[in-house]
DNA sequence: TGTACATCAGTGAACGCGCGTTCACTGATGTAC
DNA sequence: TGTACATCAGTGAACGCGCGTTCACTGATGTAC
């Protein structure tokens, strides 16, 4: 598909990548269209032939983004095998792979300040993203007792808070950046000590 | 103190007053020096008699917020009292309560992209905070049989995380606007049987 | 109490800059005959 | 196969704008005598 000849042949793509490494480089809010398009080795016109504008340009970038979150957390799901609870526990470390393996589409998706809903497929693919977590959450929580099993809804809620916390704060030069924990250790943990909490996990383990 | 002739007599205060308003209207990303110099009836210039610049102006706003969030940690954890769970918990409900009630501070210390090591007195302020919650966790930790006692700090980081995914996702616009709980709820019942994984809340509470 | 003077907070005009966006254009590519 | 033409991706110059910052200044306030 993409062809060689210069008339670039590939530039929306070209320029979806070159936003994603001026974001990862330097922050959602170091990112310009006019860099981009230099990164991409074009005027900044020429952006206009592939999107509205400047926020159309970080919406495509986000929405790509949350495609790929949504197959990465369903792969690591992987349909609930082998028990709900290893497949749970491996969606939640598939978040912080993905915000540490593409950093610059997680900052779009949750740092731009873009909203979900002006563009139908970026709220799709978000959609799509949240679906698997309340999927995994769903299938988990019914290994609850059903007396005190709280709505799926909220604790996926609270394993992508406390994700989202750690990537935030963590996961960069942020605020907590001390300490010797590795965030993965630190969500690993937090997951572990929540699950327990739910009686999903043995008081011994 | 404050001198009403007009020299204004506490355009500092008025300036960091003003960057408060515009945050939380419009975020960090909004604020300008010069409307923030508008703001409080004054021309641009004039912002450079008490600030460095731009960055200086949002440091002082943030170190503010952190004595305000550190202040308002130590009161509500009130040293240990009644029980060290019951104060524990009580400090995480006050950072939630905190981040709702200065809708201005939080997003400056947490959003604004500022580093807290850009200035002594911001990055004491902001060590004083920690410290405040890594307290409520030791004294707290010490309920925990020995030997799966996990470091302190490790679970102040997990409940700050907690509580900053919580405000980022689902105490404003963001992507998990939806759904029937509020913040405070989805904190309290995630603290909540976090707690109980770790063991200092019975079972069956 | 009154005058002379130093201080310094705030003015107003100007700056250079880089941003997002527009517009008429050009020139390579693909298609029709 | 070759020529004529339509298409449309990218150019280059220009725009208006608002930003952070600077500078020489002014004029109110406070102090010394």
């Amino acid at each position: 598909m993409p062809k060689q000849g210069y008339h670039h042949g590939n530039l929306r793509q070209a320029l979806v990548d070159a936003t994603l490494r001026l974001i990862a480089e330097q922050g959602p809010r170091g990112f310009t269209l006019s860099d981009a398009a230099k990164l991409a080795g074009v005027t900044p016109a020429a952006v206009y032939r592939h999107f509205a504008g400047r926020e159309d340009l970080i919406a495509e970038v986000a929405r790509q983004g949350f495609e790929i979150f949504a197959d990465l957390m369903e792969h690591a799901y992987n349909g609930g095998k082998p028990t709900a609870l290893v497949a749970f526990e491996a969606t939640g470390r598939a978040y912080l792979a993905f915000a540490r393996k593409f950093p610059g589409h997680y900052p779009a998706m949750f740092e731009s300040g873009i909203s979900l809903n002006a563009n139908p497929d970026l709220a799709r693919a978000a959609e799509r993203a949240r679906g698997v977590l309340l999927r995994a959450a769903q299938q988990l929580s019914e290994h609850i007792p059903a007396g005190r099993r709280p709505p799926a809804s909220m604790f996926a809620n609270h394993i992508w808070a406390l994700s989202h916390g750690v990537v935030e704060l963590f996961a960069r030069g942020a605020p907590g950046t001390r300490g010797p924990f590795t965030p993965e250790d630190l969500l690993e943990s937090g997951i572990g000590i929540y699950l327990r909490g739910l009686g999903l996990v043995p008081p011994d383990a």
